[in-house]
DNA sequence: TTGATTAGGAACTTATCGTTTCCCAATAAA
DNA sequence: TTTATTGGGAAACGATAAGTTCCTAATCAA
């Protein structure tokens, strides 16, 4: 059941193979977009920040749209796994909840929060024009809402968070915290004052 | 000192007067920059929103940019002077705070939030690149929070918030809650679920 | 009236947009 | 080898972008 073909061969079909990475790919492509929107981003920018030809990134993703897209589940992804990840820490659940937005406002405040939430800037840019975007990210709210609230429930199952609060209502304030975090680091605030504004925050489930 | 000139012919120059009103024109400007964004909005779109030729628009807006410009500071104008006249009512500073809240939760479910914030979009869309809209929406943030810490010291002035709370971070959260608010407002929520949000925010300061 | 000045608006200009074409290089299968 | 198939990339394509020009219309000052 094994050995029929060797493994770096089995997913390559016939032709000259790809000369790059496509996972490298979109990951510079998020950087670009996520700087500069969809609109405002050109196939030149894209060329520029992925190193590749018009060509082959037409060949490699069809068109701009569908790059976007596979950046925007990409980024969707990631976050879910950091947020998941962090959420896991062992530990007071609490603690972890708030260790994670921490995480949020030490980036926002940073250099590269100044870049840009791909998810939050797509939401307003294309939505709710863009339906395959909001799929994309009313099911990326979702989930970010159920993993807040499943670690509010652990929470309160430890006695740490009392539990006569909705899980899910805390776990969707959380979530609308965070993309008020994403707009607000645009406008470069220290990292005491958006640390501050955590702390605020958690006091909702105190 | 007076009667030098008739009153609707002082404020005219010579030449050919005007056949629309300005705020009317970047009031429709408005309507079609915070549907599509900046870069998604064409001049033409512009022309078709507000109903004038092309040269009519360049002639009393000199460029897209500025008009952009005009219509974002009358959008943050007449926001704050909303802010300020929700939070000024009569009664209890909580329950001032929480209608204003209300009414972004109940703008942001209903149809015409999904049009978007021209304030959030902009900030995603165009900052920390543009420095004139940074500088904007920097003091438009500013602003928003101090009328809201204002309304809080109210509050605990007359003993409803807990004085040990910093009204400043307080206003903070909520300017960040509003932020949020807008952009879950593109998922299309239910007016409950926002509400329920906003009840969950008050928290911080219960 | 006349001349200066400004608004309105169709047509035009120039640049850039996203996308396609075409040809050559590189690989797999036969 | 040969053939089929795919990737790389320069050049070209049509469409549309923002902005300008130019002529006519309408007003004010004289």
């Amino acid at each position: 059941m094994q050995a029929t073909k060797p493994a770096p061969v089995a997913d390559r079909g016939p032709g000259r193979p790809r000369e790059f990475d496509m996972d490298e790919a979109v990951a510079d492509a998020i950087e670009v977009f996520r700087a500069r929107g969809y609109h405002g981003t050109s196939v030149q920018d894209l060329t520029e920040g992925t190193g590749l030809a018009r060509g082959s990134l037409y060949k490699a993703f069809h068109d701009k749209q569908s790059l976007f897209l596979a950046a925007l589940e990409h980024y969707t992804a990631a976050s879910l796994q950091r947020i998941s990840d962090s959420l896991a820490q062992p530990g007071p659940a609490r603690a972890a909840i708030r260790e994670t937005l921490m995480g949020y406002a030490r980036r926002a405040a940073a250099g590269q929060g100044r870049r840009g939430c791909l998810i939050t800037a797509a939401a307003m840019e294309m939505m709710p024009g863009d339906v395959e975007v909001s799929v994309v990210i009313t099911r990326m709210f979702k989930r970010m809402q159920e993993l807040f609230a499943a670690a509010v429930a652990r929470g309160q199952a430890a006695g740490e968070i009392p539990g006569d609060y909705d899980a899910q209502a805390i776990g969707r304030l959380l979530v609308c915290t965070i993309q008020g975090l994403r707009v607000l680091g645009k406008t470069g605030p220290s990292e005491r004052d958006m640390a501050e504004l955590v702390d605020v925050a958690l006091r909702t489930m105190a």
